[in-house]
DNA sequence: GTCTATACAGCGATAGAC
DNA sequence: GTCTATCGCTGTATAGAC
C-alpha cells in the first residue's frame, strides 16, 4: 500500500516543479530526484510524461474545488470573493516568481498544442462558475459571468506584470483597484 | 553579404517560432528548417541558443518602438493609446492561439531562471513608458505610471484568458471597458 | 558563407532482476 | 514495488571539407 503513497509524492513534486520550471522544461529525472526515487521505479506509476501531467491538472482541480468550498463553508459571499481577490498578496512572493499556476500551464500547453490544453483551461472554469455563483448570491442577476471573468482577467493581468516587474506596491494597489471595482458593479445596500 | 540578410532570416524565424511554440520547446533544427538552411551553417551566425533569443530580444524591442515611434507621428496622444489597446482586437487571432508575445516570454524566461528574464521584461517597459508619456500628453501629470501599467495588465489579463477560452465576445467586451476606463481616468474636456 | 559529419549529454521510455 | 541497465532519439554544440 505504499504505492498510494509514492505516486502522490510523484504527483504532488510534479505539481511543484510543473509550476516552478514549466512542463516542458521538467524532465523525468529531475520529478525523480525530488521524490528521491529510481526513474524505474516512477515508470511503474506512471509510463508516459502525458500520464502525469493529466494527474497533476486533476490534482489542481482537486486542489481548488476544495479550497473554495472551504471558503464557501466559512464565509459570506462578499468576503470569499475578497478571499480570491486576496490570493495575490497571499501568494505574491510565488507569483513574482513563477507566475499563476492556472495561467501559465494553460498559455504553456496551448503553445505546445498538447492534448491536455483543454484541461488545463478547465482549471479557469473552475474559478470562473465559483465566483459568477457568489456574484449571483449578492444579488445580480444578469451579467454575473461577465464579472467572474472581469476578475479573472484582472488576477492574471495581475500575476503576469507582477512576475515581470517584481514589485509588490504594484500589486497592493490594484488589489485594491479590483476591491473598488467589485464594489461598484455590486448592488447597493439600499437596492 | 548574403551573411547578414541569412542572420536576419534566422531571427525572424526564431522570433516566430519562439512565440508560437515557446523558447524551450523549439530546437536549432526547428529554426534550421524553416530557414532552410543546414544546423552548421546556422551555428555560423549564432554560437549559443542564448546568443539567438537575446538577437530576438533585441529583435523585439526594435519592432515595438518602431511601431510606437509611427503611431506617436501619425495620430493625436489619445488615439494612440486606443490604438494599443486595439491590438488586442488586430491581433486576436494570434492571441488566441499563442497568448501576448511580450508576456509569455517574459514569464517562461522567469520560470527557466534565465539570465535574458531582465531583458524581456524590458520589452514591457517600451511599453509601459511609451503610454506613461501618452498619458501625460492627455494632462494627466501625476499617476501617469500608474495608468500606464493598469493598462499593460489588462492587455495581459485579456490576452491569457483569450488563450484560454478563445471567446473573441470576451475579448470585444473587455476591450471596450478599457476604452471606457481611459476615458474616467482622464481630464475632462472642461478641466 | 555554407555544407556534411559527428561528438556527447540528456531526454522519454522499456526490460528484467530482486 | 523498487531497483539497475539499457535503448533509441533528440538536444546543443563542434570540426573540418568545400
Amino acid at each position: 500500500m505504499a504505492g498510494k503513497q509514492t505516486r502522490d509524492e510523484i504527483v504532488a513534486a510534479a505539481d511543484r516543479l510543473f509550476y516552478e520550471r514549466g512542463f516542458e522544461a521538467t524532465s523525468f529525472a529531475d520529478i525523480a530526484a525530488a521524490v528521491q526515487i529510481s526513474r524505474g521505479n516512477f515508470y511503474y506509476h506512471f509510463r508516459t510524461k502525458d500520464e502525469i501531467l493529466t494527474a497533476v491538472i486533476a490534482r489542481r482541480v482537486a486542489d481548488r474545488e476544495a479550497l473554495l468550498r472551504h471558503w464557501a463553508e466559512e464565509l459570506p459571499p462578499l468576503d470569499r470573493i475578497e478571499r480570491f481577490i486576496g490570493i495575490l498578496i497571499a501568494n505574491q512572493s510565488k507569483i513574482m516568481a513563477y507566475g499563476c499556476p492556472v495561467g501559465t500551464l494553460a498559455t504553456e500547453l496551448a503553445k505546445l498544442g498538447h492534448a491536455a490544453r483543454d484541461d488545463a483551461a478547465h482549471l479557469f472554469t473552475v474559478f470562473r462558475d465559483w465566483l459568477r455563483c457568489q456574484v449571483e448570491a449578492l444579488g445580480v442577476a444578469e451579467r454575473a459571468d461577465d464579472i467572474a471573468l472581469h476578475l479573472l482577467m484582472r488576477s492574471q493581468g495581475v500575476a503576469t506584470l507582477a512576475t515581470a516587474y517584481k514589485d509588490p506596491e504594484f500589486i497592493r494597489r490594484e488589489v485594491e483597484d479590483m476591491r473598488a471595482w467589485l464594489q461598484q458593479h455590486l448592488p447597493g445596500p439600499s437596492d
